[in-house]
DNA sequence: ATGAAAGCGCTAACAT
DNA sequence: ATGTTAGCGCTTTCAT
């Protein structure tokens, strides 16, 4: 049977009130007793009962904090489904979700928003924006003050947060890398649009990319990396531009950016359907080229998976005080076609 | 606020035990007071607190039946890692599982399985294992006495199981074909190792791949479908044989069978490497293939995720009764090459 | 046939 | 500083 607060208050010759205030660090316990209570939670391995903790925050729900970006971003639909099925299953499980939509260009707001819900009093926190020193040092902050932070979908990297659940960047780039060399001949030109190298989610595939290239001894020749090309009229540009600038251009990787303006560019020069695309996750044009037989391959992350998981994590972490498995907790990632649609 | 038994009580006039009776179905109720209560909870939109259920069942958990295959099956390690994972979620939940481990080319001994663990009194079963008209008969048997069946990995089709967590097969064998199709020149002679035409799991993804090409005119010419391919001996024989009656061969979709006796084939033919592979799933001599560049691209069907989604699914259906969102419940099919590992 | 009440493990307000 | 106790929502035993 397993060991409930109980039995420690009993071997420990406490009450369970007593128990109850050293397990969850609350004042007014006497250092020795609360060390004989320590010592005996870990002889007996306690683990706390999920039931009947949840039950007993039915009144006051314990609070999640959730910053991620508006919900006009559409990307963040599959995560925010992810959230809302983990939701349900917990939904009698003890607590509350408050979400912060904010905008992920603006450094202070993404840490004003963490700044909020520590104050107004959340049990734990997650975030997927950006990453900025002024947030890390609210994300420490919180932590300090006992409020465990996961970050999910992008990370926020040297802080305090308690796990990462999202892509493994470098292998999504050297997955794409695989992919052009098996359906390229060898010695073929490509372009690689490197998107935004501020963004590290750009850098690190675009650096999987070309690291799996080299390792390969160059079996494609890497043309042109196209960078800045975040918007649809940068994206658009730069593609137009490399098309005219490399007639035999054979294939490109986006690492990120507009894939709408890529394939625009594509069609304005007739190339549509003849160089070979490889780019990044699942949103509606991505969907829409794949069945025109314009896009190849698309390396999809498993949003919805990000979402539901960190929140599992955190919530384990707020409830059983469970460490996670590992610091980067990596979501699966696939190769799509449009028969996989 | 939710609506507990306490407020259906009140608002019937009657007191918590005996909505509680009416609610799981025990005798001892009129039959006018249990219409009333159970209009009061439709009206009232009752559903039932879990955190409540799950302590009140700590004393004698609810059993949770799980037939499949022995443990030296590797293919289930990662599905029973899933059921796992889901387990530990759902810890002091109320729910105890028992394992019945059945060679799955026995129908009594499946039909059997099936049979002890209603008798011992589980009150939900998951099942993975043959299908066969005397296992269907007694899920039905099951089901009619109230205990909810979900199968797993593989169907048992025409039954009452409340659904199906796995693979869609016929989608599994179209991306094979989309993939054949981009990775060989138009007019390529290949061949499709069905595997055993009794297996529905071999049929049917057979059947995705040859529909596929169908539809899109045959850009590949399927020189060779071969059947009976189980074991080790028969594929080496048939893949051998293959090989030297077409030397032109360029690729082999393995629907399932030995890959084992595949690659060997390919390798005494001083073909491996030579001739494009598709394949299925993720065992250990498939990530070696996919390593020493002999298998081009698996198939993978996310067994973790079937283990966790259907133990998920049964207590849900338990301690909700929440029917499942559909019948048939697919795990995301994606596809992996060497860089994926 | 139905009501009353104890108990599941934990928290928090109240006592001491 | 520490003990006591009343719930949280549901099940189940014991009365009636």
């Amino acid at each position: 049977m397993k060991v409930t607060i109980r039995q420690i208050a009993e071997k420990a010759g406490v009450s369970r009130g007593t128990v109850d205030r050293v397990l969850n660090g609350r004042y007014g316990v006497k250092p020795d007793v609360r060390d004989r209570v320590l010592s005996i939670v870990e002889e007996m391995n306690y683990v706390p009962n999920l039931a009947g903790k949840a039950l007993a925050y039915q009144k006051k729900p314990a609070v999640v904090g959730i910053v991620m970006p508006p919900e006009h971003i559409r990307f963040f639909d599959q995560i925010r489904e992810g959230i809302s099925l983990a939701a349900a299953e917990l939904k009698d499980m003890g607590l509350r979700l408050e979400f912060q939509y904010v905008d992920s260009t603006q450094p202070e707001k993404c840490a004003q928003a963490v700044r909020e819900l520590v104050n107004s009093g959340v049990q734990g926190i997650l975030y997927a924006s950006l990453d900025d020193s002024q947030v890390r040092a609210m994300i420490d902050e919180a932590v300090d003050r006992g409020i465990p932070v996961v970050t999910f979908n992008s990370d926020v990297e040297d802080c305090k947060r308690a796990c990462f659940v999202g892509q493994d960047l470098y292998k999504s780039g050297s997955i794409a890398a695989g992919l052009m060399k098996r359906i390229l001949p060898r010695g073929a030109q490509i372009a690689v649009v490197l998107g935004n190298p501020k963004f590290q989610a750009h850098r690190v595939r675009t650096l999987g990319f070309t690291d799996a290239m080299k390792a390969w001894g160059n079996p494609l020749e890497i043309a042109s990396v196209i960078e800045i090309a975040d918007r649809y009229e940068d994206t658009f540009t730069h593609v137009d531009e490399t098309l005219k600038t490399l007639p035999d251009l054979e294939g490109i990787y986006l690492a990120t950016g507009d894939i709408a303006a890529c394939i625009d560019a594509l069609r304005l020069n007739g190339k549509a359907g003849q160089i070979r695309i490889v780019c990044n996750d699942l949103l509606p044009e991505i969907e829409q080229g794949l069945k025109d037989n314009i896009i190849d391959f698309t390396i999809v992350q498993n949003p919805e998976q990000q979402g539901y998981r960190s929140l599992r994590v955190l919530y384990d972490l707020m409830f059983s005080g469970k460490q996670p498995d590992a610091e980067l907790i990596y979501t699966a990632t696939s190769i799509y076609i449009p028969e996989s649609l």
